[in-house]
DNA sequence: GCTGGACCGACAAACGTTTGCACTTTAGGA
DNA sequence: TCCTAAAGTGCAAACGTTTGTCGGTCCAGC
């Protein structure tokens, strides 16, 4: 393999102009069969591949957008792309994905380089602080998940605090009256948020809360969190994630403290794997090939060169609670 | 946000060429400092975002390369597309990724679509034919990951066959004599490659084998496989991967087999959650992040015009067996 | 035999960049 | 004062496409 072959040379090959071979190729009948079929038979021979950048360069389009996510090794991410990848495979839009593991400098250079080569971008849970997004939303289309952002043209898709009212609730209801809360990352605006809903329905329901402050959304933190929570003396466990809540089983059972006797566990995601863990985990279930799917349609919508109307400019999925066998009654 | 700002623009609101604009954006020292600086003033203003089509019909180099996996949802092989990712991002190139969803119909949509707007590809599991293959790697520079391809051309990256024989001899040595192979999915190179060394070794060691035929690398598909291997009365059941062994470890709980006591069962790939099960299951780790970052690195090598030494043309990383809980003794 | 139209193909412009070359200006040395 | 060099800038070509427009050929119908 040489040189890639271009339009001209299957041109040349077939004894036509580059116009001709041009329609030959995605214009039928408007050419002769005869012709068609030689400018076909060159294509084939030359291996030509049209270059979508010169189809981009006059187009304006690329038929390409960017989901920029932080951690592809999170299921939940996994999950996310599935849904925008399917969504946006039936509009013939090709995705780009990166995976900026946590960091914003990454996460910065990583939309720098993307914002000049796709149409618009989709960032989950981003790192980036509100003047870098609002610069961004300047320069390119963008959706961002999981995030505020205070320019409110940026459409946003978000996951509801239903789920943690919901677990909080219900571990009130089986008689726990201290629940410690370990958090996500201090960037995290989905921790902030369903720390806050969290907090509230402690109050509400005279249910004690300790924070146990910022951990990373992994499964390695999970085990400090587990002894974190020990320490205070509380009787269940609200993890910001599900890979929190596994290293935090890991720990438990490690020191053999029994699960959900001595300490009911929640999570959050329902990842998979939530149910593999014994006992299997008490999480929250997120729609997250919804929330992938749904941002992708919004971005595909702002494309389109529609103004969304602002109600559907900010959408908000709801989540539940899955109770399995990792959070119980209370010890008394 | 009208219509993306060009260097045009930006050139025309500093009052200098467009030549002047690119150089002062590119080419430090290349311009006075009092023009560039009010060119990077032009550009902040309009937001500009050079537009890497139009560089790339230039250069003929996108910095771009694709990564086709069979199914993202996999762990295995999220892991390996870290690992690449890893790779080209150190290296300042984008990557694509792109899931197939196991379909050789949408792999085929999805090379093609990608083909004109990357540099080469990287093809994991693929499930297209040797023809197709053969086809592709004429196109556009191509390294293919656990596949062999007739055309010796083509880089490749395999995992060895050291785990699953460490896993029969583990087997055998828990004086097992009879061991069921429940397969992967039909047009899968790995599958069979695996189940000639299960064959092998068996014959070697004296250990019966059923073979249970073809099943779909997930977990919905490992129920059956699990009902199949107790019709066989093996006391051992090898599965195609992880996720097939997640599903067949279900049914057995379901259907109250004890684990390892009744069936031993032992997985492939060492993905995330292997060690959540109850019993943790035995596996087989393979180096994933390691096939990812090797097959960037083979492609790397291919773009910089180099030809690889036929030495460095197949890459074959070794695989061992991960004992855990989910294998023992023969029951008697 | 002419006219009109259908059909087919080619020419050339345009997309947004980068870059080789040439031009102008200024400074410095002889 | 003149010559040379260097610095700074602009012109225009080129990358590989797509597409508007135009010209030519062929045939049917009068």
């Amino acid at each position: 393999m040489t040189r890639r072959a271009t339009l001209t040379d299957v041109a040349g090959r077939a004894g036509v102009s580059v116009s001709t071979a041009s329609r030959a190729l995605h214009r039928p009948g408007r050419v002769s069969p005869a012709t068609t079929e030689r400018v076909q038979q060159a294509a084939d021979d030359l291996g030509y591949v049209p270059s979508a950048a010169a189809r981009q360069v006059r187009s304006g389009q690329s038929g390409t957008i960017a989901l920029v996510v932080p951690d592809l090794t999170n299921p939940f991410f996994m999950a996310l792309v599935r849904g925008s990848t399917r969504h946006l495979r039936a509009h013939d839009v090709v995705q780009v994905v990166a995976d900026v593991e946590e960091e914003p400098r990454t996460e910065e250079q990583v939309v720098a380089a993307l914002a000049g080569r796709v149409d618009g971008i989709v960032l989950a849970a981003s790192r980036l602080d509100r003047a870098a997004l609002t610069g961004w939303g300047r320069r390119i289309p963008l959706v961002v998940i999981n995030r505020d952002v205070a320019d409110a043209e940026v459409p946003t898709v978000t996951i509801g605090t239903q789920g943690v009212v919901a677990a909080v609730e219900h571990l009130a209801a089986h008689g726990h009256r201290h629940v410690a809360y370990a958090g996500g990352p201090v960037t995290s605006w989905s921790d902030d948020r369903r720390h806050r809903a969290v907090v509230e329905t402690c109050a509400r329901l005279g249910v004690r809360l300790t924070a146990l402050g910022h951990h990373a959304p992994r499964r390695d933190a999970g085990p400090a969190a587990a002894d974190a929570a020990r320490r205070t003396g509380a009787t269940a466990l609200l993890a910001y994630n599900d890979l929190l809540a596994f290293g935090a089983l890991d720990r438990l059972a490690e020191t053999g403290v029994r699960v959900p006797d001595e300490l009911s566990v929640v999570g959050h995601d329902d990842v998979f794997g939530a149910d593999l863990t014994t006992p299997a985990l008490t999480t929250v279930a997120v729609p997250a090939e919804d929330v992938g799917a749904r941002a992708a349609a919004q971005l595909l919508a702002v494309l389109d060169g529609g103004d969304l109307p602002p109600s559907d400019r900010h959408v908000d999925l709801p989540t539940r609670l899955v109770v399995r066998g990792s959070s119980g009654a209370a010890p008394r």
